[in-house]
DNA sequence: CACGCTAATAAAGTAAGTTGACAAACAACG
DNA sequence: CGTTGTTTGTCAACTTACTTTATTAGCGTG
């Protein structure tokens, strides 16, 4: 059983050996790589918390509240993304035609070229962990995050 | 093909349905079941960031250089970490007898106390998870995670 | 013992959120 | 029409979880 190690090289026990610590460990490596790979591709100021505004909006043209929603936080903090992006030129703002308190949030071209961007960066890191684990291995871990994520609802 | 859905109940493309979003979905649901559960058990002021320590220290006797090097933040953040959980009784630090300058930080009773229940919470979480995939996926998912993890050296 | 290095701490700043309060626009009702 | 209640977005202040920079105290070696 191989657990995470000290400097020394000692076992640290069952608090470094569960689902919950390889699930964050994962997590965090996948996100460092996709964020060192947007800046790569020219898109320097943007930081992890930007990432939501874009995977919750995709292509859509939608209101504050419902990217808000989709993305689990507060308006206002959603509000604090949105205005950031706008002024990197990524989102635009426009008012509602049809209700005028409300704004309607729409990728720019920038913001366009951002979301290719990331999806070949996600294409890229997916192709170096298989490229690392095996492809079966790869394609296991896929599916079983997939089927656990849509089996818990979550 | 299963991806997540609006309000209305549309699809959002690609960028919502990768091994990215997956992998952050379930670390924060994980991660949500384990405080709860840390809470339910008397431990209510205990948050997210105190876990690397535990998890870090194990049942281990060391200095904050060596917490802070496994845990991979800086001394001083580690530091701050230190200093609430012995505010709150978890840990104690004592001045080392062979070098005037470093403290060493061993877990009190309340902190093994806190071990223990959270090895029981993670146990229980992973039972939850079982329940609802079954245990073939959850297998499935607990191999592909770690060896994930061992192959990529995160 | 003077020098450079390491351990811990202190202070200030940043990032990513939260809660509470609010104005403007909408909707529905007497 | 006006009043009343709700939704939409924004402002301000706070919290959490870090970071960088700087400082003090103790250590070890030429």
């Amino acid at each position: 059983m191989e657990t995470v190690l000290n400097r020394n090289g000692e076992d640290l026990g069952k608090l470094s050996d569960n689902l919950c610590r390889y699930l964050s460990l994962l997590a965090s490596d996948f996100d460092r790589r996709l964020l060192d790979k947007c800046h790569q591709r020219g898109h320097h100021k943007i930081r992890k918390s930007h990432l939501s505004l874009f995977s919750n909006l995709g292509l859509e043209s939608v209101r504050l509240t419902e990217l808000a929603y989709r993305a689990g936080i507060t308006q206002q903090a959603m509000g604090k993304l949105v205005k950031e992006l706008e002024r990197m030129g990524y989102v635009s703002r426009t008012v509602d035609e049809s209700d005028g308190r409300a704004k309607i949030i729409t990728l720019t071209d920038l913001g366009l070229k951002f979301v290719d961007d990331n999806i070949e960066a996600i294409d890229e890191i997916a192709t170096e962990y298989a490229d690392t684990m095996g492809d079966e291995q790869m394609d296991s871990l896929s599916r079983a995050l997939k089927s656990a994520v849509k089996s818990l609802g979550v």
